[in-house]
DNA sequence: CTGAAAGCGCTTACAG
DNA sequence: CTGAAAGCGCTTACAG
């Protein structure tokens, strides 16, 4: 039994159901969605013979007429700036859209995925002139330096949407699901002391969009009564922080080994293989002489040891972002909501035991 | 200058620029399409006038309603049986999707994923009632063997849709993009027999729902000349093919040895293990003895030896299919369209030169 | 060259 | 209990 294939065919719509069961469009249209409308009330013969005829007719709702009429669609729409499926297996994406998904099935949406082209110098959800995300019921944004624009535009058109990751954009509230860098950062410090590190540094070699580490770091110091000296800001900063790694690896290295730290956390560690070389060349033995904590989850080895690092809750801030959309959904009155999560620890070899304890002189 | 969240404010419609721009929104849609209805032709003066009340206004038609009036979204639909973004970076999905997000950027599309829940015992695309893919302009299957009852509601339903890798629906002709088992499967027997192989065997071990693999064997066994001594099929096939790994690998292992061949086509690879342990057992040295080919693309390796195999082009396979679905969404009177995409081979180990050449006797 | 109007397939106050 | 009608934001024959 071929079944034909009748392509340009007219769907069954409503309308075809309500004159089937000789009733109107408003009664289909209730019992389709349970709803009674004001003073509606549908009679059980009226409702058994809806139901019979959307059964008879394999009648549908068209979901693109139920949005127009502002009904949503259980759809999530999530905006990337590369290609979410890139050829490396681990991607950056791929561990939030891993929890994204999840949360999103949980919550029985579909994804609709929109990827900034890359063929356009900046990438942009806007690329197409319109709000790419506009079919979903909300969106999804990585937050990332090149995206003020679309999250302003977003707001002000009103439209849902979370930032996965946190920024701070100028005059906006954007919701967000982020990862909690303070508290995270603050507990490497303090896990650091707790090792016998005396000597703390903090290498700072870029401007920070979210103030999570620093501020970690400085309530630690706060907290553990540590002196500036003890626990000092190391200022690595260049005008590009992605120009020329021998350079910045051994400007930092030397900065750090001068500082007397026996430990050092480090906010980016782009030119991590040079620093350590150079540490070596001074005659810092690493990681014995110098333990090295990467605020970062990069899963980075340096000279063989993998590096101890923040772990950044990527399939949970997916997770998160995705409850918080549905929520902004569904009562788009809400204020904007923001969720830090717990970092964990990548545990690594970089981080040893501080130095023996020297009995104090005199 | 904080920009201020009017979350329900009504966005700027068509209506709004016309009344602006003191035309009626036939002219503003026909500027806005630069298209011509029927006789329109519109002035030079007017035009700008519309286009400046778009700018000033900020005005973006809505998707939804352009697709309300049978117009295309840029949208292609994905269904997975699975989840798309798997724990696991490779899984079966990952790099046909990674094809499918390359052809559809190229074609300035995005995607609409939909995963069959897992919840369900039966994951379907007609899980919530409708067609999950219907707010996309087409959808992209993976042939499987759950789905006939969706193609032929897609079929009826006149959705145009193209299967990724091959199946046959009793009584649908379905469009797909596929690999081509036969001549990759073809190509491999005749690099056996090159390499000096003069008993080559094809073990099946299932009812392969597409029926390139053995033909393509039997195809070159013709085309070689071979009896069916030296070309022999192994009928493997037991009531469940993924039970009993130990009893079916050991019953493998026995007829392929018994078939007295140098070199085996593996139509699955599901005991393998266990079929090299029994083959070891029986005085056969492998590979030396025994060459192995996979007609899957399962980067396995066993005992040690990278398996040589068929390599299915996921990838292209990906990108055709969307191609191929381009083409059906533009003109939806098209038969079905099919392409079958060469195979390559995963170079592994198990592969090796046949016997010496014995001296005929005599 | 331009506009009034119907239509896409729904939802939903409102009036019986 | 039920229906007629307006509306969502567009497109597009058709009539000026």
């Amino acid at each position: 039994m071929a079944v034909e294939q009748r392509p340009p065919r007219r769907r069954v719509s409503q309308a075809d159901v309500a004159k089937a069961a000789g009733v109107s469009p408003t009664i289909v249209s209730s019992v389709i969605n349970n709803k009674s409308y004001g003073s509606i009330r549908i009679g059980d013969l009226t409702r058994q013979r809806v139901l019979d005829a959307v059964r008879e007719l394999g009648y549908v709702p068209d979901p693109v007429a139920r949005r127009m009429t502002g009904h949503t669609n259980r759809l999530i729409g999530v905006f990337t700036y590369e290609s979410v499926f890139p050829m490396r297996a681990h991607s950056f994406y791929h561990e939030f859209l891993v929890g994204i998904e999840q949360a999103a099935e949980e919550a029985d949406h579909d994804l609709l995925l929109v990827t900034g082209s890359r063929r356009e110098r900046q990438p942009s959800l806007y690329a197409r002139g319109s709000n790419g995300l506009r079919l979903a019921d909300g969106g999804l944004l990585f937050g990332s330096a090149e995206n003020t624009d679309e999250v302003v535009r977003l707001t002000k058109e009103g439209f849902p949407f979370v930032v996965v990751g946190e920024r701070n954009y100028p005059g906006i509230e954007a919701s967000y699901a982020a990862a909690d860098y303070r508290r995270g950062t603050a507990a490497l410090v303090h896990r650091a002391h707790e090792l016998g590190h005396r000597r703390i540094a903090f290498a700072q070699s870029y401007d920070d969009p979210v103030p999570g580490r620093l501020a970690g770091f400085l309530q630690a110091k706060a907290d553990l009564a540590m002196s500036a000296d003890d626990a000092p800001v190391l200022d690595l900063r260049t005008a590009d922080p992605w120009a020329e790694p021998e350079v910045q690896g051994v400007r930092a290295a030397r900065a750090i080994v001068n500082s007397g730290a026996t430990c050092v956390l480090l906010q980016g560690g782009f030119w991590l293989d040079e620093f350590w070389a150079e540490a070596s060349r001074l005659g810092v033995s690493l990681p014995h002489d110098l333990s090295i904590i990467l605020l970062r989850s990069e899963e980075r080895s340096v000279d063989g040891w993998p590096v101890t690092e923040l772990d950044i809750p990527r399939n949970e801030m997916g997770r998160e972002a995705v409850r918080i959309l549905l929520q902004l959904i569904d009562d788009p009155t809400l204020g904007p909501l923001r969720r830090r999560l717990p970092c964990g620890v990548r545990e690594g070899a970089t981080l040893m035991s501080g130095p023996r304890q020297v009995p104090a002189s005199t």
